[in-house]
This record gives structure tokens, C-alpha cells and sequence, in this order.
RNA sequence: UCCACAGUAGCUCAGUGGUAGAGCCCUCGGCUGUUAACCGAGUUGUCGCAGGUUCGAAUCCUGCCUGUGGAGCCA
């Protein structure tokens, strides 16, 4: 392979020739330094005047930010360098010469920054969290694959919505009304009869006007389901699969860990077991804290940050009450007024990164359940189908990709952690 | 949908009733180890929009628009 900013170390002491860009510089009238990127890292490129002819240095001094070129140069190890390296350059073929660059090296807004968000991406941090994005991607698979799922797509347009209750976009589908999927749980239960332990890992969309640090439109979801897995086996697959992603992240990613400044003790500390407590449980400490709620209310956010803050591991809440969680969960056999679920909340205010919850097995239960809610059960046959052709206990869940990754990485708001973020009121880039 | 805050140069902001400002960016000059480099000079305005109060409004009032943070909803 050709020489990258990554693979420098490897060319001590040679001469390379790297494709870059001008990420800042600094001059001064014999030596100008030169901070290139070339989308595997930064390196700082020096160029003295007396050893290069003058119509280089003069090029090096006068290039605007984020212009294009080829640096030829040797490569040294220095530890004046944060990364150990530098270039002494040799030679400059310039490839583009940029003009007005929009995002100086001074602060910028979160609008004007949102607005250039194909030009923000190439700026260190932006960089660094969609390095940890792509790292936490590649692990979900490693992870799935060695533990024998399936990886199963299931479709984005349908037909109706499975919970019946979010907002989703509605759509054509030529006379038909069609919706953008918001969960491909459903589709998954139907796979794990055919495939025993499958997962998916796919956009999902939710027009919902929520305006939080934790909210996207269109955001990316993982939605493992396992044949033969009841509520118990379910929270331990759970905590295997976030531990090894949190292990991943450290072990592959020091580099754009450290660009973030991101506290790495708080990601070590992300080791199964993780701590559970029953929703009724929380009702109780959280009375006891002060906070207005009773017994089969939902949790709203705060309720849910002061739970996770009492833990430095992410914590599950288990056995919510029937009436405020989807149909199709599993009743407790031990109490028929919660179910079989666990949300688990991740530390430091993140919220919520994993829902599941056993699934109803029984036809009539599910068929009785799914009048309850209003939903028509000619729409919902083919699920009920999979009751009636071969039911066994079934589990599953679903992490919410950019959560993770905001939390992982030490980001305040989850618009950084997809390229292209779709939010309310921002379609554009 | 609701609550709070904000909108002044390309960008980030100061200016709270009396002549429109600074830093960055850009241009020019200086500087051999800079790290958001630094020093000097120069260019840059529909003060979000509409109406009102006032001798006079970026500044006070009303409405609207846009953005940010939060709530609800959820991953």
C-alpha cells in the first residue's frame, strides 16, 4: 500500500509522496509549517526555505486553507510532533488552490457548522467521532458473526406501522400507501424462526418534532432476535454485545479517543455485568428521591438520568408496566402486570441505547393484545402466522447506533455522530 | 405542540436611547520550531422581517420568521 498519513511510521527516514490537504499553517520569513491532512490523519509538514528552490516556499507560505496537493518529503520521527511524525518537504505539486475556505480556525456556530456539515466532517473531531462510528460498526459485526447470527435485512417501505403509536412518514407506493419503517423488529421475529439468532443493522425513521441532544429523524438501529432466548439469556446478550463494542472502541480507537479528550476510565468501567433494577423498584428510590411519579407512570428523562447517575455502569430497568409498553412483550409469569422487557440506560445523561424485551409466543394472547390496541389483525397476519407455524420463546432488542456512539464518545449531541444528521427543520446537506 | 434564550461584517461576538465596533477569514509587509502561532497595515454592514413609541431606535413595545437548549415522544 501507498503511504498514508496512518502508515507514516512505517517510512522512517525515507522519502514519500502523500495526497493531502492544507489543514492550517503557520509561517514565518525562512520556515513554514504546514498542517496536512489526508483523510487517514494530520501531520505537520515543515518546509525551510534554504533547502527547497524558492518558488516552492513561496507556494507553501502563500496556499489558503484546504487547497489540494501532492507533499513529497522525508519522514521523520519527532517529539516536538503530537503524533511522533513530520515531514521535512522536498518538493509541493499543487493539485487545487482553495479560496475562502468557510471554517476558519476560530468558533464557529452549530447552524453555520450544520449548514457546512460536508466541509465540517474533514475537521479533527468530526473526524474522530465518525472514526469511532465506522469502529463501532465494524465490532457489531465481529461480534454477531462469532456468536452465530445471521445478519438479515429487513425492508425500509411498509405497510403499517408495528407499534402503531410513533409518527412515521408517509409515503406512496404507487396507489398504495406506503410508510418508512421505524423498527424492523417484526420482520426480524419472523427471521429468527428461520435463522434462530439473526440481527439487522439499518436506517430507521421517525417523524416525531423532537428537538433534544438525543433525537434524530433518521438514525441507525441494530435489532438483534434470537430464537429460544428467554428474558434472562436476552439482558446477558445484551451486556456481552455493548461490553465487546466498549472494548473495541478502546482497544482500535486511543487516537480519536484522545482527540476528543474523552475520559477513557469512564469506557473501561463498561464490563457485563451491569447492574438491573425493576421499574418498580425505580418508582420507589425515585419517590424517595423526590420525584413526582407513581406507579404506572412512564419515566421521563430526568427520571431516567437520576436512575443512571446512581450507577457508573449503564443500568437496565426491567419488568415495566404492560400498559405502557408495546403489545407484543411478554407478561411476567410471576406478575401479569409487567412484562418481560429491560430498557438500559447508559451513564452520563445519554439515555436510553437499548430496548428489548421477550416476545409473546402465544397466539391468542397476541391476538387479543393487538385488539386491545385497535390494530387490525388481517394487517398483522403474517406476524401472527409465526404463532401459529412452530411458536417457541423469542427475544430481542434494538441499540440505537448514534446514542452509543455520542456516549462512547464523550459528544454532548447526537448530530455529530452520523455524517449527515437529519434533524427537524435541517434536510440540508 | 409547549417553555426558555438568541438573531449586529463571510464567521464568532461586544455594543442596552445620541457618529456601527473587535478578533478571525482575506490582501500586503515582518519573523528559522510554529501548535486556534505572533507583530504591523488595509478591505468588509438591509443591526432577522414588518409595524409602533420617541426629536432620535441595533437598543424600548407588538407581531411574525429563523436558530439554539429543554419538555413531551422515543433508540
Amino acid at each position: 500500500m501507498k503511504p498514508t498519513i496512518s502508515t507514516i511510521g512505517r517510512f522512517v527516514d525515507q522519502e514519500v509522496t502523500i495526497g493531502a490537504w492544507i489543514a492550517n499553517k503557520r509561517s514565518s520569513g525562512k520556515i513554514a509549517f504546514l498542517q496536512l491532512r489526508d483523510g487517514t490523519g494530520f501531520i505537520q509538514g515543515v518546509v525551510v526555505k534554504s533547502a527547497v528552490d524558492e518558488s516552492t516556499f513561496e507556494q507553501a507560505k502563500s496556499l489558503p486553507q484546504e487547497s489540494a496537493l501532492y507533499v513529497t518529503g522525508t519522514v521523520q520521527a519527532d517529539d516536538r510532533a503530537p503524533s511522533g511524525y513530520e515531514i521535512t518537504v522536498t518538493g509541493l505539486k499543487v493539485l487545487h488552490k482553495a479560496k475562502d475556505y468557510p471554517i476558519t480556525p476560530k468558533e464557529h456556530g452549530t447552524e453555520f457548522l450544520m449548514d457546512h456539515r460536508h466541509l465540517w466532517i474533514r475537521q479533527p473531531r468530526q473526524h474522530a467521532i465518525l472514526t469511532i462510528r465506522h469502529e463501532v460498526i465494524r465490532a457489531t459485526y465481529e461480534f454477531f458473526h462469532q456468536e452465530g447470527f445471521t445478519k438479515v435485512d429487513p425492508p425500509i417501505l411498509t405497510g403499517s406501522s408495528p407499534e402503531g403509536t410513533t409518527n412515521l412518514f408517509h409515503t406512496q407506493y404507487f396507489d398504495e400507501d406506503a410508510y418508512l419503517s421505524q423498527s424492523g423488529q417484526l420482520y426480524m421475529e419472523a427471521a429468527a424462526l428461520a435463522f434462530n439468532r439473526v440481527f439487522s443493522f439499518g436506517p430507521t425513521f421517525r417523524a416525531e418534532k423532537s428537538k433534544t441532544r438525543r433525537h434524530l429523524i433518521e438514525f441507525w438501529m441494530i435489532e438483534p432476535e434470537m430464537a429460544f432466548v428467554e428474558h434472562e439469556e436476552n439482558l446477558q446478550i445484551q451486556e456481552q454485545y455493548v461490553t465487546y463494542i466498549a472494548e473495541s472502541v478502546l482497544r482500535n480507537c486511543p487516537q480519536a479517543l484522545a482527540a476528543l479528550e474523552r475520559d477513557t476510565s469512564k469506557l473501561e468501567n463498561i464490563q457485563a455485568p451491569f447492574p438491573r433494577i425493576t421499574y418498580t423498584d425505580a418508582v420507589a428510590w425515585l419517590q424517595e428521591q423526590g420525584f413526582d411519579v407513581t406507579w404506572g407512570d412512564d419515566f421521563g428523562s430526568p427520571e431516567e438520568t437520576a436512575i443512571a447517575e446512581h450507577y457508573s455502569k449503564p443500568v437496565f430497568i426491567t419488568h415495566y408496566p404492560k400498559a405502557i409498553k408495546p403489545f407484543y412483550m411478554e407478561p411476567d409469569p410471576e406478575n401479569d402486570e409487567v412484562v418481560l422487557c429491560a430498557d438500559l440506560i447508559a451513564p452520563e445523561g445519554y439515555g436510553e441505547v437499548i430496548g428489548g424485551s421477550q416476545r409473546i409466543a402465544d397466539e391468542s394472547l397476541l391476538e387479543a393484545n393487538l385488539e386491545k390496541e385497535g390494530l387490525s389483525s388481517e394487517a398483522y397476519a403474517w406476524y401472527l402466522d409465526l404463532r401459529r407455524y412452530g411458536s417457541v420463546p423469542h427475544s430481542g432488542f434494538g441499540l440505537g447506533l448514534e446514542r452509543t456512539i455520542a456516549w462512547l464518545s464523550g459528544t454532548e449531541h447526537v448530530r455529530e455522530t452520523i455524517p449527515f444528521p437529519r434533524l427537524l427543520n435541517r434536510l440540508y446537506p
